[in-house]
DNA sequence: ATCCTCTATGCAACTCGTTTCATAGGCAAG
DNA sequence: CTTGCCTATGAAACGAGTTGCATAGAGGAT
């Protein structure tokens, strides 16, 4: 049940509503970990309750209020004590490849319809990431070497690059086996 | 919902009862899909109301009796109306990458434990991957370039292991990191 | 003798995550 | 001027997945 965590940490590289994280669940931290909106009010209201965060209503003109969080004392101390647990296997599911074992049974032209849709995706993906490194971790205004959180957030990018480059090589390697096949 | 077809396709491959499907789910196909024997009982039992697979039970000597499973026609037809059907995309969730960027609030060491040992047990997955590819895909019992079962199932496997060497190539860009900010 | 593990299946309770619906004002496009 | 999108939050119901417990005989270990 990392969600709280993953929380715990948007709120801390930077406080804001809950629909503000709705956002940066579809971007930035979506990118490791997904979440739509109401999981994120619950857990919000959750850890408010727990005292992990606090919250400020916020009044605005010509919008909803809107509840502001931010991480309380309690909260840095839970997150520090999640990071000393042990991580747990990830369960893993790939739709895709057991698409591509079950193709042995069905309409291979089918599935390569779908692999060659699925490259685009993570082509474009890449194309994402690499436009976000450039954008925030490269040039004048990057993050000096000594900020940690700079440095962190880069190599969980640079992760997410290596996995789209590593997918991409991989879903050639797909089509070349079914187009061997067939 | 794509463990009704992982275990349509297992069945596919080789017929089985829901103890020797959840051994499987520990192996081979627990490699892309997770799946306890809970599950597997329960969708079993749905997916025979439904007709997608036939039971029959075996009596054995010394063992408790066991209900082998086949796949019908109808099963075969699910499986093919699903391999048509475009590949939703797939939530990600990485611990690992939560705790990283938490580690800009936290304790830095611990995490460092914690990356190292991630890394050891990927490396362990990755010499396990290859001892099965050596096993399976290698050599005089291999099978022949005309089978498409084996090279569905080797071009999966191949994917498990590109997968195994990003990640510990990424690990150690993440042990390096941490060691430069600290 | 007793404990543990393996085979083999299943119920019940629970947690986590998704989907659908609801509210409500502002703003832009057609 | 109506339709639809954006901000902003939330309730309710559903579905998927996990955990704990139960049964029960065979065989091996201590």
């Amino acid at each position: 049940m990392a969600l709280d965590h993953a929380i715990l940490v948007s709120l801390l590289e930077k406080p804001g509503s809950g629909y503000e994280l709705a956002r940066r669940f579809d971007r930035s931290i979506g990118y490791f970990w997904t979440a739509t909106h109401q999981q994120i009010y619950r857990v919000l209201k959750r850890m408010e309750r727990e005292g992990w965060v606090t919250a400020r209503e916020v009044a605005q003109r010509g919008r909803p209020d809107k509840r502001h969080y931010a991480v309380s004392e309690a909260g840095r101390a839970a997150l520090s004590a999640w990071l000393h647990e042990p991580i747990e296997p990830e369960s893993v599911r790939h739709d895709l490849a057991v698409k591509i074992r079950g193709a042995a049974f069905g309409d291979r032209t089918a599935l390569l319809r779908e692999v060659e849709r699925y490259r685009q995706v993570h082509a474009a993906r890449l194309a994402h990431y690499l436009a976000g490194e450039e954008r925030d971790f490269t040039g004048p205004g990057a993050p000096g070497r000594q900020d940690a959180m700079g440095e962190l957030q880069h190599v969980v990018l640079r992760g997410g690059i290596a996995y789209e480059r590593m997918t991409l090589a991989w879903l050639d390697d797909v089509l070349a086996t079914l187009h061997r096949i067939s």
